[in-house]
DNA sequence: CTTAGCACTCAACAAGAGAGAGTGCTAACA
DNA sequence: TGTTAGCACTCTCTCTTGTTGAGTGCTAAG
């Protein structure tokens, strides 16, 4: 559907405005800011127009037009002009990231906090996923009289640790023993290739101490079981108040009901369909009936070329798409720089 | 200051109706609910000798009356009687705390969550301090050609790793051996104790690795300096949108503003003269201009006996407070047991 | 095709009228 | 002396009504 061109610059013109003000543009608005050179009369008649098209809305008989999701999403496609980042948005976020940022749960909060300080809506970053791992090394180490400590490493770079509580008999060699078998045999295992077999091999060598290598096992097991728990950090909640939309409580109360549900969240931000590049998702577009004249953008980050994790903003349809797609996938890049940096320990 | 008991009853029936309905109480109300066995006349003799007192106030002339924050405290302090949990409650606390909770940061979430579901307000809890840690162990871990784990125990049972770069050159067995000098040297240092002379010898048994070492000192360091960073969880924030005082979105705005400054939160819960037992702050009696008809009940809880962190309770001034008092103690005790159970790895 | 003019519509606001809840005071009563 | 019934009074809340102003659609002229 092409509109001609005077038709596309009053609809820029509306949703400029809308975005700008949150109040239905009239038509006298348009021609006096907008300059199109054209009287608030025939910028009416293309408005009425504009609405058979179903671009743009009326809220009452003797309101302006608001856009339609239709007249968004025609925005978005053919209208928008990327906006791009400020110097100081940039150095902003640089110099966050440098800051003493030294563990993964760090870096998603921060990320989280960026990008609702730098959008003004809510941000939701999925930790990443990082994927099947196998087992690297263990380590049991002893701490007071009859307590250890058992440390997991996993070859994707998570750690797991859990104190245990072992018979005053086990010496400080022993544990060198156990832990020096178990690596001995494990290492580079994933959970299905630890078989009976190897286990038996292990009790065998180590018959003394039954109750730690259960122990070990224990956690062993959980390690290479445990899908990171997509646990979702969000930021700037708070924001979405200063929206006019929100500002009745009861729309404020169903959207921090949703926010609260992570489940759905999740789904939210894990469909297929949005895994290459920025997502726009324009009211109803986001398949979910609690969230409404809501829009969302997200994008998937990658570490090493492989895409683990998305993160995302949520507003209302009334949103600054220009500037959000920007940061979106400007922060996309920064995040997933940062987490290689965590990752492989590469300099600071 | 010492009521009648007429007096005391009359003061008792508003409160409870007030928390119960969040509307001003006239005396034909208390006359009805509450059978004091007089008529609403005579209540309203009583009401007016409270209103002088400053026990109760009346919001405009033809409404009933609401308690001020003194007969708040005047009922916490002489009127009120706990509330016991129900054996579903416990319950549900004991289940939730059983569950598949294996780190200190899932403890402190669910206790935040916990909390919130029970009282149905806010609820805050504020890490552990662990305090001051020595060095326990270090461990270097090779993962993938030219990267290697650092992985550092504190005997407070904390555990921090890194990734870092390494040099290919550097074998397993050189790994061992730095872990083991490291190990050898350092072990029950505090960070005060870890002084030039000691750091000389290690670089001295080690130089062939420089690099490796500054790295791995930096990572002890860190891990000696670290207070447990103290972070606050939140739980609820969206059952206050429930209560009708906050009805109006600016309150709302006001009171997430506030849950949204850490540094704010951490003093309300680590003030030194809310360290013992279970302490209830009414309207001003909290110390902060910006928090207003709110309350606060606060507990400490502990580790061993020893009082290493704060938890508690938000809500309006017209707070159910028999019922909240009851759920932070008992909260207090059921996270002091998982954090013990956690941090000396006791059976589960 | 564009524009000026004009009648029309409708939300938003303000002012006014009741209704209802609850009070304080007075006087009678136990 | 304490309690109670009765009653006038006050004040909020709600509903109604009138007014204003923004913005429209239509028509006819340029």
């Amino acid at each position: 559907m092409k509109l001609d061109e005077r038709k596309q610059k009053v609809l820029l013109a509306i949703v400029h405005d809308y975005i700008a003000t949150a109040e239905p543009v009239g038509s006298r608005t348009i021609a006096k800011k907008y300059k199109l050179g054209v009287s608030p009369a025939t910028i009416r008649n293309e408005m009425a127009d504009l609405e058979e098209l179903a671009f743009i809305e009326q809220p009452h008989t003797s309101a302006g037009r608001i856009p339609s999701e239709m007249g968004y999403r025609y925005y978005v496609d053919y209208l928008m002009k990327r906006q791009e980042l400020t110097r100081e948005e940039e150095e902003l976020i640089r110099r966050e990231y440098d800051a003493k940022i030294k563990d993964v749960g760090q870096v998603m909060q921060k990320t989280g906090q960026l990008l609702s300080q730098l959008t003004r809506y809510t941000a939701l970053v999925l930790t990443p996923q990082m994927g099947a791992s196998s087992f690297k090394h263990i380590q049991l180490v002893p701490m007071h009289v009859s307590r250890a400590m058992i440390i997991v490493v996993m070859d994707n770079g998570t750690v797991h640790h859990r104190m245990i509580e072992v018979p005053e008999s086990i010496t400080q060699s022993d544990m060198e023993t156990i832990s020096r078998v178990f690596n001995a045999k494990l290492q580079g295992l994933t959970i299905e290739s630890i078989k009976l077999t190897l286990l038996k091999e292990i009790y065998f060598e180590l018959t003394r101490h039954k109750h730690v290598i259960d122990l070990a096992m224990e956690l062993i097991q959980d390690s290479l079981a445990l899908k990171t728990e997509d646990k979702i950090y969000l930021g700037g909640v708070f924001n979405m108040l200063n929206q006019p939309e929100f500002h009745n409580v009861e729309k404020v109360k169903t959207l921090l009901g949703i926010l609260e549900q992570e489940s759905l969240l999740k789904d939210l931000l894990t469909g297929k369909a949005y895994q290459n590049g920025v997502t726009v998702r324009i009211g109803k577009e986001i398949k979910n009936d609690e969230i409404r004249e809501c829009s969302m953008i997200t994008a998937p980050y990658s570490v090493n070329g492989r895409k683990i994790g998305t993160l995302g903003v949520l507003g209302p349809t009334r949103m600054e798409y220009a500037k959000v797609i920007t940061i979106v996938e400007f922060m996309t890049k920064s995040l997933s720089q940062a987490l290689e940096r965590i990752m492989q320990g590469r300099g600071r």
